[in-house]
DNA sequence: AATGAATGAGCCTTCATTCAT
DNA sequence: TATGAATGAAGGCTCATTCAT
């Protein structure tokens, strides 16, 4: 009813998810998603107000069929921790690499202008959720004896701000898959025994 | 031709400098500087003719009278190796948390536009060197024995990457001084001798 | 081709109505009646071609259940000249007053734009019938001694110039109700015999 | 400074006045402005920022050069109040006839939007004005003989109700001069002593 | 050097109108 | 008959950029 045309809308997010990707968030027109769409003017705001709108859409359509999470729940339940964190960290590490429809910089633009210091943020909640999620992954390495950390908290905070870190160096100096996996790899030695780490 | 006036060349690039902080880069028009400035239109553009041009000149000036620079050269040549780098930290950190003039969000917007994957970046050397800088502070410090670290170049970038993190984390989330603090020292703390580590 | 649904035509002008009460003429879109009839877009366009149609059907409509008429044709056959000019004015006071579904703006507004100057004016009629009416109904009173009046006419006219210009003042300058009966009562008492007026 | 060229301003506004004069207030849009100026869009947001300014832009400007007032001052002091009422009301007419830049819709469309019952409303300060010098003018007769009237006031406050009632079928149903000229000459006859009347 | 009025391109948004269902 | 998605024209507004003074 007030939804009109779910397909045409998923059609327009997936075209608005490109161009958002190529073009951050500040950047983007209502042209732009017009001509990405081969739609009229009149039509596009049949679904969607403003750019504001439609890169919330776009982020919310992202979440459910998010590889991520099916990504995770797809692991057998016998899965090691530390299998679970490798296909934790190859995910993150996928998604910095990531040079199609990638929202990084539109992300980060959008939320640069909406920080919401105090308030609720989906970013923040966002980022919050990975590093518990890594948090408990550790901690069962740990129980397990697979892994090594007396703070398993700090460590997986460490390792959500070097994603950060990677994610916005990705995107504005650029990266090199070798780096990703150096540092990446740097942070998860921190949690070897030192008996294997030699 | 030449440099008109020097003096109000700076003036400009004062003004401008706390648009794009108030703005970023891409949302800040010339209009914005003339109503910063106070000066026409025509005025602006004999010292600058568009935003671009505008903003790495503020860059380029920021380099100039960098706090970081000044701090580091009016380190005492007998400071030990610890506290070079807490100074170090303590720049990043202020940078961090800085509300005024905080260039980070416009640096972000405008590299991200202008990523040059593989060629000349000044993000990138900036990059480069301060990672070099606290692998050399934290070599040192290992050959005074003040730290111990078997990968210092690996621990400069991590910490460098922690910092990228908490910058952009800074302008979107939002960050307390307390968190803030408390991943830089988790950094640290892996530098220290066990023995003194408890 | 017929009348379609003579019901939903009805339903459509009385929405129509408050729509050009609220907005006048010149300001309604299609959009605002197919908002305040709740139908559909087609479904409008099936009764009327635009505002301009529509608005003429309301104001003919608006001719069949007129009250004023119901009202004159309600008065007893032997009621007085002076009851019934009472009733007239009564009724034009209403007129004045009325707040809601209260056309004078929409239809100032359609005549203005649609002014002919030498031809057929349903507001002329209406204007012209008005005066018509009351120079009977003065002259009626003068016969049986109820008025004095030499020239009946002109006091009709004057009386309905009058009440024009209370309606437009009305609606733009805004007016009490008290005012309205001072002005009405002016004209009035310039009928009543001398003896009786003292 | 802040009003660029005081000659374009007063050019523009001239231009306006033409274009409000025949199409009224609210179907005028920036762009009719644009096109009867023959100047830039951008050029006319620089004087005015939408029709509504511009429209009480025009109607002040009307007030200072406006011939009432010049016509009024221009009278000699020991002109008769006959005379002077009869030149006040010739200024009526004339604005009831007036064809070019003749603002009464449009005026009539800005107030019936902006009514403001209670408050502050210059339509009814010109009203008032005008009922005042009316009053004054009749008041002046009695005394000096001319004129025969028990109630100024309410006589004044006729006229001027039927002036705007003129003004109104004027611009709506249209008008001929003679027909005007009979309207106020009965509102006028009123005031002459019987023995002359005749 | 400096000014700021002027231009015109470009994006935003709303609506009348059509048309496939 | 009735629906409402879709289109495209029209008007609002802002800005980069130029240019006469």
């Amino acid at each position: 009813m007030g939804e009109k045309s779910a397909q045409k809308r998923k059609y327009i997010l997936d075209k608005a998810r490109a161009v958002f990707s190529e073009k951050g968030f500040k950047s983007v027109t209502m042209k732009d998603i017009v001509d990405a769409c081969e739609i009229s003017r009149g039509g596009l705001y049949l679904y969607f107000s403003n750019t504001e709108e439609l890169f919330l859409a776009v982020r919310l359509r992202d979440d459910m069929d998010d590889s991520e999470d099916e990504t995770m729940s797809a692991i057998p339940g016998d899965a090691s921790a530390g299998d679970m964190l490798a296909l934790f960290i190859k995910e993150q590490k996928k998604e910095i690499l990531r040079k199609k429809n990638n929202l990084t910089v539109a992300t980060y633009e959008y939320y640069s202008l909406h920080r919401a210091d105090g308030g609720e943020n989906p970013l923040k909640d966002e980022f919050d959720t990975a590093v518990r999620i890594v948090e408990r992954l550790i901690s069962n390495g740990v129980e397990s004896g697979e892994f090594y950390c007396e703070n398993p908290r700090g460590c997986a905070r460490n390792l959500m701000y070097v994603v950060e870190g990677l994610k916005i160096t990705s995107m504005t100096i650029g990266i090199t898959e070798e780096a990703i996996d150096r540092e990446l790899m740097y942070v998860l030695e921190g949690l070897v025994p030192d008996e294997l780490n030699n």
